[in-house]
Formats: structure tokens, C-alpha cells, sequence
DNA sequence: GTCTATAGCCAGATAGAC
DNA sequence: GTCTATCTGGCTATAGAC
């Protein structure tokens, strides 16, 4: 970004680069795709982003800077347990079915290359689960809530919010409902998934 | 199967393209590579499997085939419930760590093609949830479980379990342990995820 | 900055000898 | 059935005019 004096350019190829990449994956775009897309020609791509890699790094990274402020929001703020997974669930939820390509991109993508994600640590706010921790030991050694590790609360809970999505066309194939039905079902689960871990874990 | 006479070179090349295509997915896979792994050159590729895509859906079919026999063991067993549960999240997890490529391959496909599920359908011996649902009605309306839909039990089972294998370069990331680590914590997942969806819906 | 034309490579697929 | 050699197309990337 502002390297060169066009960001409208820039951004129209951004944008156009994050739907091909999110729909086809690294392996499966084609940059002509790209190109049409942003309504300019190959030549361009290779002059804002030098190739395909680099173009394809601003995206996940872009990517994934809109993913992790709201894993954020479960691991540092301050109000009680039962709270954040409430509002995590809630919000989280919310924001996915906005971007519901997201966290199958960011998945397929470390899955093929997992050492990408150390590049990433060092490029975006990378959440941190040390605080959450100590609030999950502190309640179970208080008797509040059943003994969980903060380990696996944290995978449950990011797995009943991410999953849904990340396996949407398994899940309507088992369950056999059209995509309509899967909406609503995903609208409830803004709720239902919170009285489920909550339930869980409660005395 | 069986329309040629060497089922041994045939298995050697399913086998090769299986871990092949589960690593670097379909886009990603070259047959060269393939053709390495199973000791012979391209050219038998094509003989046996024509093209790259029947060699792949082959591989898809039978990687498909070993997953759905595990769901069906808790649609349509007649244990109970909670029975059910347990025997489910115990199996599978002992079933996917032996096979841990399996889910993020399935799921990153179908992502890739939804369409391609209604050609599974028709080949391989497909889950029923209609069981399962009037089971879990039954259970809801006699009061013995929290009230919730079978559909979103069915999602919450199925996430709690499956995630923690797709996801597992984000969650190793975001909790910080390596892979060791990371296996004990799946390992320990075999008792934790039934206690904890049997804890959210018992009333 | 933007374009057209093309270089250069690589992968899937096939021909044809054995 | 198995191999080597090769075709063909498509894709990334660049050269170079404007």
C-alpha cells in the first residue's frame, strides 16, 4: 500500500484478488481471472504486486487481519466468562455470515502451506490466548464452572462458531436442507451456540 | 476396479495419488509427482485412470467412503442418546488421528466444488440424519434433554469434532503448542467432547 | 501508469515402439 | 502393460510502445 501513487488500482485489484483466491484457492486462480475482474489487464497485476505470490500474501494478509480482532475480543477484554461467550459467539457469527468465504480460505491456505503462519505473526495483531487462560483457571479453582483446560474451551468454542462454516456443503448434504434453511439455521446458532457452551460448562 | 489386470499397479497409483491429492489438493497435485510416488511414469497414470480428474475423483470416492460408515454409526445405531454420543466422539477421534489428511481434504474439495457431492451421493452409501432426529425429538419432548433441534446437535457433534483437524495449524498457532502438545490435547478430546456436549444438553 | 504482444516454461495428455 | 519421446495448450511473467 501507498507505494504507488494509483491505490484506486491498487484496491480494485485487491478486491478482485480476494474473490478468485477465496473462491479457487492459491493453486486454482488465474491471474487473467484476476485481471478481468478488476477490469485491467495481466500486465498491471504483475506491476502493483511483482506475481502471483505476492499478490496472493496481501490478500491472506488482509484477510486475516479482519479474522483476528474478533478472536480478540474473546481472549482480552474484561468481562466475565460467560459474557464474552455470549458476545463472542454472537458477534463472531455476525460478522462471518458477511464474509462467509473467510475462514475456509484462511484454513485451506494454512493447511497447504503451514508454515505461512509464521510469516503472518510477525505482520498482524496476533491473538493471544494467555489471558483467557488465567480467567478460565481462576473459575474452575473458584468452583464456577466445571473443570475444562482453557485449551479445550477455547477449541470448542471456536469450533461450534467456525466449523458451521468451513463445512457448510457437508453438512446441508447430511442434514439435507437447501441453502435457505441453512441460513436460518446459522442466524439461530448466533444463539444457540452460547446456551450450549455455556450449559456445558456450568455447574 | 477390476477392468484391468494389474489391481496391484492400480492400488499403487491410488495409494500415491491419494496422499498426492491430499496434501496439495487437486490444482496443487502434479501427476509427475504422482507417477514418482507409485514407481512408474505418467503414461500409466492415463492408461488406468485416463485423465487427472477420474484419477482424482477415484481417490475422492474412496477417501469419501471411509468417512460416511463413521457417521452412520451414530444416525442409525439403536443406542441411546448419550450412549451414542460417546461411542461417536471416541471413535472418530481415534479414527481421524490414524487418518488425520481425511477431513481437511473432504471439506477443502467440496468447498472448492459443491456440485461434486451430488455425484457422491449416488456412489457411495450416504448418511441418514431422519433417525437421529426422531431420536433426538423423542428425547426433547419426554423431557430427559435440554430442549434443541436435532439439526443443531447434529452440527455442534460434528464441529466439536471435526474442527479441531481442519483447523489445527490456526489452533496450534493461536494456543501456542507444538505439535506433540497438540496431539495429547486431541487424544484427551476422545473423553472431553462427549463430557462436554452431554454436560450441555442434560438438564 | 497502462496497454499489446510475446517469451518461456511447465503440466496434462497422447503416439507409438516394445 | 509398460516405456520414451513429444505434442499441445495454458499460464506466469516480461519487453517494450505509448
Amino acid at each position: 500500500m501507498g507505494k504507488h501513487k494509483d491505490n484506486q488500482t491498487e484496491e480494485q485489484i485487491l478486491t478482485a484478488a480476494q474473490h478468485v483466491f477465496q473462491t479457487k484457492g492459491m493453486d486454482g486462480a488465474r491471474m487473467q481471472e484476476i485481471a478481468d475482474k478488476a477490469s485491467i489487464n495481466k500486465a498491471m497485476l504483475h506491476y502493483y504486486y511483482r506475481n502471483k505470490r505476492l499478490l496472493f500474501e496481501a490478500v491472506f494478509k488482509k484477510a486475516f487481519s479482519l479474522l483476528a480482532p474478533q478472536l480478540n475480543a474473546i481472549l482480552n477484554d474484561d468481562s466475565s466468562l460467560e459474557e464474552k461467550i455470549k458476545n463472542f459467539t454472537h458477534d463472531y457469527i455476525s460478522f462471518i455470515l458477511k464474509h462467509p468465504y473467510l475462514p475456509n480460505f484462511i484454513i485451506q491456505e494454512l493447511n497447504r502451506n503451514p508454515k505461512f503462519i509464521e510469516k503472518i505473526k510477525n505482520n498482524v495483531a496476533f491473538p493471544d490466548i494467555s489471558k483467557f487462560k488465567e480467567q478460565v483457571n481462576r473459575e474452575v479453582e473458584s468452583g464456577t464452572i466445571r473443570p475444562i483446560t482453557a485449551e479445550q474451551l477455547f477449541i470448542n468454542i471456536i469450533s461450534l462458531n467456525i466449523f458451521p462454516f468451513v463445512g457448510s456443503p457437508l453438512i446441508k448434504a447430511f442434514t439435507n436442507v437447501d441453502d435457505k434453511a441453512y441460513k436460518t439455521i446459522l442466524e439461530a446458532r448466533k444463539k444457540e451456540v452460547s446456551d450450549f457452551i455455556i450449559n456445558a460448562i456450568r455447574i
